[in-house]
DNA sequence: GGCATTTGACCCCT
DNA sequence: AGGGGTCAAATGCC
């Protein structure tokens, strides 16, 4: 178990009460993966209340972490905008060219992220496309989008859509943060789930929507189409859990937790493979979230305290 | 005219 | 150093 003890200097108390929020969840975590451990055994008179009381206290923790790293980053951000406003217009476009400026950017490292892979593009979202980029080693470029809601509602969802390498219509789509917007329309998302490329996809119906879902499950394990997993990737030190989630968000949450969907709960060994893209602190965040196996976060990760670039 | 898309430039990160 | 992500001017569309 990590100490909490030797914060860096430069973070600031909101950022130590943010690590020291995710450490308690963790230990939360820890305790509740013991309790299903054992569950059975000499532990089975422990009543589900205590699991849920575990449980209750673990999204607790990420939701106050949650909050305190919204507060700092939001500051950040006015900071930010304050300095912009009083050295460009209004309009950005019309400000003094600069043309220095250009691409002067923080690149986002702190958003929660996962995969979709779909038939269309399309999710019930309104987004705008800011750019594309042919990627290496791939036929298809890759797309980036926006949430429409950036600039009025401070929105700060994206998505990158590229077209699967297998020659077929479906697109694979990664979302990045999410939707903290109010514009989300009643359309149903088209689709939820991915996998690795060694899992088998699997057409489910989708309840009302009509739309397939494509279900990945692991052939080596799961005869039963029963298990599900999302691709969901944290990078860097936010963890997120199923209440913070947004709108559409939501929705996918509840596809997943509701009946005839589990999470795999493979040996640890095994997440790794089946997710080889996840960096390693997000690798520990899936295991966190799933329960899998004890963590333990690093502390010498840093916050991006650094002033934002200014436009 | 306003908004979305395209596309080259620029910068971050590995 | 190079790939990838983002910016923003130019352009297109309604």
């Amino acid at each position: 178990m990590a100490s909490v003890s030797a914060w860096p200097e430069r973070l600031s108390s909101k950022q130590k009460r943010a690590i020291k929020e995710l450490v308690e969840g963790q230990e939360y975590a820890n305790q509740l993966q013991i309790l299903f451990h054992n569950s059975g055994q000499e532990t089975a008179h422990l009543s589900s209340p205590e699991k849920e009381a575990l449980l209750h206290k673990i999204l607790r923790s990420f939701d106050q972490t949650l909050a305190v790293l919204s507060s700092v980053e939001s500051a950040q951000v006015s900071h930010s905008h304050t300095a912009s406003n009083q050295d460009s217009s209004a309009d950005s476009r019309k400000r003094p060219v600069s043309k220095d400026k250009r691409g002067c950017y923080k690149r986002k490292r702190t958003e929660q992220a996962w995969t979709v892979v779909s038939a269309t593009m399309e999710d019930g979202h309104a987004w705008r496309k800011y750019g594309q980029k042919g990627i290496l080693n791939s036929k298809h470029p890759r797309s980036y989008f926006r949430c429409t809601r950036k600039h009025d509602q401070g929105c700060r969802a994206t998505k990158q859509v590229q077209r699967m390498e297998d020659g077929s219509q479906m697109y694979r789509t990664t979302y990045i943060g999410t939707h903290t917007c109010t514009n989300y329309s009643s359309k149903a998302p088209p689709l939820i789930i991915t996998g690795s490329e060694c899992w088998e996809t699997v057409d489910v119906n989708n309840g009302d929507s009509g739309i397939p879902i494509k279900l990945h499950r692991d052939r080596q394990s799961d005869p039963i189409p029963t298990s599900v997993a999302v691709k969901q990737e944290t990078k860097e030190e936010t963890s997120t859990t199923p209440s913070d989630l947004t709108d559409l968000d939501s929705i996918m949450w509840e596809d997943l937790m509701g009946d005839g969907f589990e999470y795999c709960s493979e040996p640890a060994g095994m997440v790794s493979d089946v997710y080889p893209s996840c960096t390693d602190m997000s690798s520990r965040n899936f295991e966190l979230e799933f329960g899998i196996k004890p963590l333990e976060f690093e502390h010498d990760f840093e916050f991006d305290d650094s002033d934002e670039c200014v436009m």
